[in-house]
DNA sequence: CATGAATGAGGCTTCATTCAT
DNA sequence: GATGAATGAAGCCTCATTCAT
C-alpha cells in the first residue's frame, strides 16, 4: 500500500510542522525520525526526500529563522535614526517573531548543543550579529545621552533574555494581547534604561504619525 | 582493579561534578551513562550503586538546586518587609546561585523536558512557588506604589528571565566581578519597576548598615 | 529537465563506463545505483531503463567479457596445434584482456560472490571453460614431452594466478610497455614449465614470421 | 531470557570464527553484525563487548594475519643468507598460511577497499614490507647469478600472484597433501626463475639434512 | 562495591526497487 | 525515457539497565 502521486511540497510542509511541533515539545534528541514520519504518514527513510539529515534538518531551522530576524530588523529600521525609535522597532520585531515564530525561536533557544561544531559556529556567529544590531542601538543612546548603560554588552544580555523570555509562556489565546505585550515590554525595557516612558511613548507615537 | 581506598562517597561526588559538567555542556539526552562511568573511573553498571535511574538523578539534582534556592531566600528574607529591601535580597540571591551553581541552575532550565511526567510536574510547582515569591514582592510593592507594575505576573516572568540570562553567559573569571554584575541588575530591574535607583540605591545601603 | 538529444545509447554506455569504475574501484556492494545515476546524469529510478536488476547488470558485465576472452581465444587458436605456439597465444590474449579491460576483468575477480546462485553457476562455469582451455594446452604439452606437467590442474591455477595478477597493478602510463610485460609473463611462464625460453622464442618468432 | 556467567572468552572466539567464515564466504559487505551475533547466540548489541566497529574488525583480522606472515618469516629466515633456501623458505611459509589460515588470507585480500583510507594504508604498508622481503631475496638471487630477474618488482608481482592463488582453491581434504603442493610452488617458482629445480632441490635437502 | 557480559529497544541512515505522471 | 516520491527491509551502532559473580 501506498501513497501514489506527487505529494512532494504537501509532505515538505507537513513535516516541518511535525518537526517544529515536536522539537519544541520533546527537544530534539527526544524527537525521532521515525515518529516524524508517522506523523506525516510515509516512511521514515522516505524523510530523507526532503532532508539530508537529522542534524541538518535542525541547523536550516535555527539558520531561516535567525536569518529571517536579522533581515526584517534591517529592512525595518533603514532609516531610522534615533536610538529609542530603532530600540522599539527592534523590540517590536522580537516580540513579533517570539509570539508568531515561538516554537521555532524556541527551538533556536534550546537546541544549540544538538548541532554540530561547524553548524554551531555558524549559528552563534549570526547570534552575535543579531545581538550586536542591539548593542549598536544601546550604544548610540548612550552616546547621546538617552539610555543610561555602562556596559553596552551586559545590558544587552540582560534585555535580550527579558525580551526572549516570552517565548516560553505565550499563548495566541492568552489574556493579554499581543499589542498589550509589547507594550509592558517596551515599557520595562526603556524604564531598566532609565528612560522616562511616558515622555517616551509619547514620543514614539508623535514619530509614527508623522 | 580499582584504585584501593577510594570510597563510595567520593565516588559519589565525583559522579554528581561529572554528571553537571557534562549534561551542562552536552544535555542531558546527549549524556551517557557510560561516559560518566568512565569519567568516574568505574564501569557503567557500577553506577547503579549510586543512582536509582538516570532520570531519577537529574530529577534530584533539579528539585535539589530549586529547593536550596527557596528555603535559603525564605531564612535570608525572613523578618524584611520592605518590598525594595526584599526585592533586592531576592536578586541578590538568584545572582548568587546562577553564577555559583551556575551549571545546575542552567541545567534546571534547560532540561526539564527529560523529566518524567510525575517529576515534571513536582519541578514546575517548586518553580511556581519559586516565581511565585518574586510575584507576592511585586504586587506588595505595587500596593504600598513603590513599583509600577501592572500585570504582577507578567513583570515576574519579564523579571525572572532577565536575571537568568546570567547563567548562559558568566564567566567566572570574567571581566566583571560578581559585585558589578549583581549591581548592574539590581539597578535594571529596579529601574524596569520605576523605582529611582539612585535613591534606591541609598536606601538600600542605609538599611543594610542600620 | 535534461540535456536535449542525449539520446539512450549514449545513456547506456555512459552508465557502463561509470559502473565499471565505480566497481572495480569500490566494489559492488559499495557501489549505489544512486551514486552511478548522479555520475550518469539521471534519477536513480531512471536506471531500471537500461538495467532490469542491480545484480543482472553485474552478471551480464561478468559473462560478456569471459566469452568474450573465450571467443577470442578460440578464434586465434583455430589452426594451431603446436602447444607451445598455443599457450602463447593464450598468454598474449589473456594479458591484453587484463590490461585492455582490467577493471572488467578486475571486476569479474572480485565479485563473483555477488551474483544469484543461478548467475553464480553460469560464470563459473565459463571460467571453467576458460582454464579447461588452459589445461588442455598443458595436457597436450606434457604429452608431448615439451612441457613438464604433472598436476596439470594445479598447474593451470597456479599459471592463471600468475597471469592475472597484472590486472591488480597494471598503469597503461606505467615504466614498462605491454609488450614488455606480456614478454616478461611468456618467459617465466615457460620457464615454470620448464622449456628453455631462449629457444622457444626463438621458435615462437620464426613461427610468427612464417 | 539471558544467558548468564562471563562467557566472555568462548564468546570472543566464536565471534571470530563466525566472523571469518562468514565474510570469507559472502564478502564482508555482505555480512551482516545481526548474522554475526545470531551465530554466537548473542544479540547483535552485545557485540560491541568485543568489537569497536564492524571496519575495525576487519582491519585487526587483516594486520592480525599479515603482521604474523611478516614476523614469522624474520624469525625463520634468520641467519640464513643463501637467497635459494631464503626463497624456498618464503615459499614454505607462504604456503603455510595460505592453507592453514586459508579464510584469513583470502579476506585478506578480498576486502581491503573495505577499509577505512588510514587502515587501507597500514594495510597496504605492510603489504609492501612483505612483497619486499621477497623482492630482496629476488635481487639478492640476482646479483648472485643464481636467478635470471631482470624487472625484480614485476617478477616479485607475478611470482606472489602465483604463490597466493591456492587460497582460492585448497580444501584441506583435498587429493594433494600440503607437502606435495609445497613442492609443485617451489617447483614452478624456481623454474621460472631459471633455476634448474632437479639440482636445486638436491641442494636445499643437502643444507636442511646439513 | 565493582565487574563484565548481556538484553532489548530504538536511533539514524542507506538502498534497490516501484510506479504514477 | 525521465522524474520524484514512496516503500520496506536492512544495516550499524548506542544506550539504559540488569544481574551473576
Amino acid at each position: 500500500m501506498r501513497t501514489v502521486g506527487s505529494n512532494g511540497d504537501a509532505t515538505q510542509r507537513a513535516l516541518r510542522c511535525a518537526a517544529i511541533d515536536a522539537i519544541a515539545k520533546n527537544g530534539f534528541g527526544a524527537t525521532s525520525l521515525r515518529d516524524l514520519a508517522k506523523e506525516v504518514g510515509i516512511q521514515a527513510g522516505s524523510l530523507y526526500n526532503y532532508i539530508t539529515t537529522k542534524e541538518d534538518f535542525l541547523f536550516e531551522l535555527i539558520r531561516g529563522n535567525l536569518e529571517g530576524m536579522i533581515s526584517e530588523f534591517e529592512r525595518r529600521s533603514t532609516g531610522l535614526t534615533d536610538p529609542k525609535r530603532r530600540l522599539e522597532e527592534f523590540i517590536d520585531l522580537h516580540l513579533e517573531f517570539h509570539t508568531t515564530s515561538q516554537k521555532e525561536v524556541f527551538i533556536g533557544n534550546m537546541e544549540l548543543r544538538s548541532l554540530t561544531p561547524r553548524h554551531y559556529k555558524i549559528i552563534t556567529d549570526l547570534r552575535d550579529r543579531y545581538s550586536n544590531m542591539l548593542t549598536q542601538i544601546l550604544k548610540d543612546g548612550a552616546k547621546q545621552g538617552v539610555f543610561e548603560v555602562s556596559e553596552p554588552r551586559i545590558t544587552t544580555f540582560t534585555i535580550l533574555s527579558m525580551l526572549t523570555g516570552i517565548c516560553s509562556w505565550y499563548r495566541p489565546d492568552g489574556r493579554l494581547s499581543q499589542q498589550k505585550l509589547k507594550r509592558l515590554h517596551v515599557e520595562m525595557t526603556f524604564r531598566s534604561l532609565g528612560v522616562d516612558c511616558h515622555e517616551d511613548a509619547k514620543d514614539a507615537k508623535r514619530k509614527k504619525v508623522s
